[in-house]
DNA sequence: GCAAAGTTTTGACATTGTCCAAAACTTGGC
DNA sequence: GCCAAGTTTTGGACAATGTCAAAACTTTGC
């Protein structure tokens, strides 16, 4: 991506360290969560509260510098892919989560039948089903909630 | 729907009083959450311990029975609705829930152009918008997480 | 450099859900 | 009806993720 620092400026947003190395470990691990970037940033930069992390994702998240995600089971994730309305693909199993191009291709990319008055700004897919690695019956990756990528 | 404790027969699940009220509430408050329909089961028969509203509705979705919704800021909601793979329309202010049809008909819905070597065997759709009440600036429904229906 | 504004830190807290062991219940066979 | 076996319910503690608030520190614009 382009550089941090003026990704942040471009957005009127003072730059901080923590904010310059939470925007790059979103880059560096897509679809990570807080946890899992906190750990990036701290390789990066030495310390930061877990209070800022969620500032950083949090302010990053309203500009639309990134887009966070929150499948069924699992913390939020981050990615740095925005405005290409793409979708995921979630393995129930071990959480792996992957891109997938939007199923139309513009949003909402989907048209509801009855909207019941609703005004729809967004159509959220997620596809479930099982990774290779997990539909195979030796060798299976993690079950822990901690899925990483 | 039909009686709920014909239905826990028929899915080889010994007939409790606990998950007769549980089964007649998810009925009663389509899309409430696990709390709130703790309160109507408690309506009903008196008590009820919080273990055993999560106990009936774990064993309930397992069967098929009944259908627990995640979307993104809310308690898992459930609904007696199943096995029509319709999809849910949600207010991103007050939480409202509605349904709304299979955009196409059949699970999994929409195909995945690129399924990353999954084994896919559900799409599903969320609609984020606004409902009617919450667009218009006045008389807002309420703001709190606890959203029952 | 300085002051104002915004950010980070720290620690406590909130929500939703799960685990465990013991007591109470339901079921099926006699 | 009653007993044994298995299951469910209870109640309390615990876990994961996220949020709040106040004080100390940075950053920005001048």
């Amino acid at each position: 991506m382009t550089d941090p620092a003026a990704t942040l400026r471009a957005h009127a947003l003072p730059v901080t360290s923590q904010r310059v190395a939470v925007l790059r470990a979103v880059s560096a691990l897509p679809h990570a969560n807080a946890d899992t970037l906190a750990e990036q940033v701290r390789l990066e930069i030495g310390t930061i509260s877990r209070q800022s992390v969620y500032n950083a994702l949090t302010v990053l998240t309203e500009k639309g510098i990134i887009r966070r995600i929150q499948p069924a089971n699992s913390p939020a994730l981050y990615e740095d892919r925005v405005g290409d309305n793409h979708h995921h693909l979630v393995c129930r199993a071990c959480g792996k989560t992957e891109d997938v191009c939007c199923a139309v291709g513009h949003a909402p990319c989907l048209e509801a039948k009855n909207q019941h008055g609703f005004s729809i700004d967004e159509a959220e897919v997620i596809y479930w089903g099982l990774c290779p690695a997990c539909r195979a019956p030796h060798n299976r990756t993690s079950l822990s909630p901690h899925h990483h990528a």
